[in-house]
Formats: C-alpha cells, structure tokens, sequence
DNA sequence: GTAAACACTATTGTCTACAAATTTGTTTCA
DNA sequence: TGAAACAAATTTGTAGACAATAGTGTTTAC
C-alpha cells in the first residue's frame, strides 16, 4: 500500500497548528538563497567572485550545511557555478547568452501581455494607460530614470498578476534576476527610454481595446527593439 | 582588490589535472538528483508520496546531507515541495497548473521552430521530413505509441540543437520533467495521434522550406491542439 | 637562476552525533 | 465507546569534527 497522502480520514486527531502564510520550506536556507539570489541580480556580489561557505554561514550565523543546500538551489537556478573542490563563482554573463535571455524572453513577455489582456476587463488598464501618457513622458524627457524604470516594473508586475501564471512568473523571474544590472544599462543608450516608452503606449493602447493578439505582437516588437538596441551597443555594456 | 578568478599568469605551476567531462558541479548532490527527476517525472515515484531522507541516504550509499542539498535543488525545480519539519513530497500536477504549463510550453517550442530554422540549412530536414512521412504514418495507424513517441522525440531533440539556445532549453525541459507522463497519455487519445502527426508535417515543411515564421506559427497551433485535446478529456487524464 | 619537489594553508566534502518537532501508539477518564 | 492526555518512535533540523583536495609558499637540486 503507498500512501499518497490521502488519508482522508479526520478521525479526531490533534489538527495541524494553523501553519498559514508560512511558504519558507526549510528554515534557514530559504531566506539565505533569497538574499544572495538579490545580491547577485543586483551585482553586489559581481559576477566571477567566489562564495565561501564559511563566510555565509558565519554572516548568516546559520551552519555551513544549510549554506551548502542554498548553494545547491542557487546552482539549479543557474546564477552560481560549483565546481568539485574548489567552490561556487558567480555566473558571468556572456554576450551570447544575453541574446539568449533575450529571444526567450520575447515570446514569453508576449505571452504574459497576451494573458493579462484576455484575463482582465479592458478598462483596468486605463490608469497605466495614463501615466505612460502622462508623468512617464516626463520621466524620459527629464532622464529620471530610477522613476521610468519604476514605471516599468509597475507595468510588469500588473500584467504578471493579471497573466496569472505561476509557471511564466517563474520564469520570467529567473530571466530578470540575471539581466536585472542590465536593463538599468540599456535604458540610458540614446533613444532608448523614448523608443522603448512609445512602445509601452502601443502595448498599452492594445490592451485597453481588449486586442490581446495585438498586445502580444507589440510586446513581442518591443522586445526585439530593445535586443537590437542592446546588440548595437555591445561594445559599451559588456 | 577583488579576485575575479580572472588571474591569467600561467607561469609554470602544475596545471590542473584534465577534468574533462565532469559536468556535475558537487560530487554525489547531482547524481541524486538527476536520479531523482528522472523517478519523478517518469512517476515511478507517484505524486504526493513522501521522500525520506535517511532512506535515499541509504540507497544511494550517501550522506544524509547530501540528499538534503539534492533535495534543496529539486525544490527550487518544483519537483518537489517540503514542509519545514515534515518532510518532502512530490508536486502534484493540478489541472490549472496542467493548463499553464501548455500555454508557456506553447510560445517556448514556437521559439524553439523558430530558431532551428533560422540557424540551419532548411536541406537538413529532408530525413524528417521523411520519417514523419513514411515510417510514422505507420506507428500512428497501428498504435505503435512507443515508437511513435520516439519519433516525437528525435523531432524535439533535433530542434533544441538547433535552435542552440540553451537557456530555451533549460525552460522547455523543466516543462518535461513535469508533463512527461501526461503526454504519454495524450497520444493515445481518439484521433489525437493522427492530428498530431499532420501538424508536425506542417511544421517540417516549413522547415524544409527555410519558412521560419511559418515553423513558429504552426508549431504554436500545434500546442493549442494538443491543449484543446486535454481540455477535452481531461476528466479522463487526471 | 630556473624548475622540480616538498610542506603548509585554506577550503570543500563527508560523516556522526545530538536536539527539536511531528507522527504514531497506548492509556486513561468520562 | 470515544475523545482527550500522555508516552514512544520516527523523522527532520542543527552542529561540529574529521578527511580529502586544491592552491600557495618555500626549499632544494642542477
């Protein structure tokens, strides 16, 4: 007999003590991949320096065994290096797989904009509407960039929220923790804030209508603009 | 002064050892866990069942930290899911996660068309062509679903080289690890073999014919078949 | 003076023991 | 009889000690 954990059967046992709002799996090492996952999006750890278990388990005051199993996950997750003896690195980013992070984003961004338009009423995107017509225009004349790129994440955030996706979430998740440094790059190349802003407002003015087809295809270009412009500049950002 | 493992003076020491083609980053925590994934997502470890730790520390003659850093890794896959002092189980597929997981898969293996087309030489086809012409119109009239299903394979594995995108491929086989018995289940469902093989051939031809918009296109109609399928029968899938 | 051989240090990999928590089994009381 | 209270056993979480390996510095031979 295996049990499946099915045991229907709520005879009159001692039931579990609430347990809510709990996500963290194992104790300490969670938290731990968590914080050295945004150190290294964010490149405060810069990529190719080495993690010492020791040092981590001592800041964390954790022991070295739950640093080991955060490495582990960190590992999977693609943003750390291990090699046999001699320890985890930070993944570099090459150019090339920039490119790579970037064709696959495209078509799941698209995606995430396409469900976002089917799943809401159309009139919920009037407020970002206007603000990408309104004080964003003001943020790329002014090149206040820490409000533009504040804008951005709003928008995304929405549309992943209206998506309702777990998988795409997860997975555009992993792709910004490793372009994250990036993005903020590409925002300041000539032309890019104002050329990436209008087509916002196309993506935008597509989902007010209701057009998912045609938020997916503007969300699709405007990614393959920001790629091109990243492959212009190359030699500056890298 | 930070040491970014960037230190390029050979000048004379004892050069490290060969170490080729050893891929796993620790040394026992990977094979556990390419094991494990493997018993997933076959389901020769049915979902929901519990894992224990001392008797995968048994079995595979390892230690008990060990299988935790493997087991830290197959949670940040979502092979699994533990509980803080309860232990580790295996992920049920929910329907809805089912549905989300065709709706991603649908724009990755787009992309992966896409791609391969883009990077070869269309000539390089023709074989496939062929065989989803001649010897798998064959499996699919006589419900030679084992090597029908190979056939789909060589298909996907050819793509993913071609195409050359490692972090596509990365995506689409987390998509695998997960949905892998349910596609099994899907082939055998009235009429869905035979459909499926036409819309391959679609998309081969358009391969063949270097048409790599084309390719993406069908190929994504491809996946909203099979998803229409699943929803169709899906009380009898799950 | 150069290069090989050696010893030392630092870091990772492995293992065992112990503590905390949960589940299971038994007993007790209405 | 049935439910609560208690006790035992299983399982996970934590901690530190020990072994193995890679990298570094020093010495020695030619």
């Amino acid at each position: 007999m295996i049990q499946t954990t099915d045991s229907a059967k709520p005879k009159s046992r001692r039931q579990a003590p609430a347990q809510l709002a709990m996500a963290s799996p194992a104790n300490r090492m969670q938290e731990i991949v968590d914080v050295l996952r945004d150190r290294i999006a964010s490149q405060q750890v810069p990529p190719g320096s080495k993690l010492l278990e020791q040092d981590l388990a001592e800041e964390f005051s954790a022991p070295r065994t739950a640093v080991r199993e955060a490495l582990a996950a960190l590992e999977q997750r693609g943003l750390i290096q291990r090699i046999p003896n001699r320890g985890a690195v930070v993944m570099r980013l090459e150019m090339e797989q920039v490119f790579h992070l970037y064709d696959t984003r495209e078509v799941l961004e698209g995606l995430c904009s396409r469900l976002a338009t089917e799943n809401s009423r159309a009139e919920s995107w009037q407020d970002l509407v206007e603000m990408f017509h309104g004080p964003m225009v003001g943020y790329a004349e002014n090149a206040d960039f820490d409000a533009f790129i504040a804008g951005y994440e709003l928008f995304r955030r929405r549309s992943q929220t209206a998506a309702a996706n777990p998988i795409l979430t997860q997975m555009l998740d992993s792709i910004y923790e490793k372009t994250q440094v990036l993005i903020r790059r590409i925002i300041i190349l000539p032309g890019r804030a104002k050329a990436g802003l209008q087509e916002h407002q196309a993506v935008l003015q597509a989902m007010r209508q209701g057009d998912a087809a045609a938020a997916e295809s503007l969300r699709r270009s405007n990614m393959r603009s920001a790629k091109d412009c990243l492959m212009r500049y190359q030699k500056y950002l890298l």
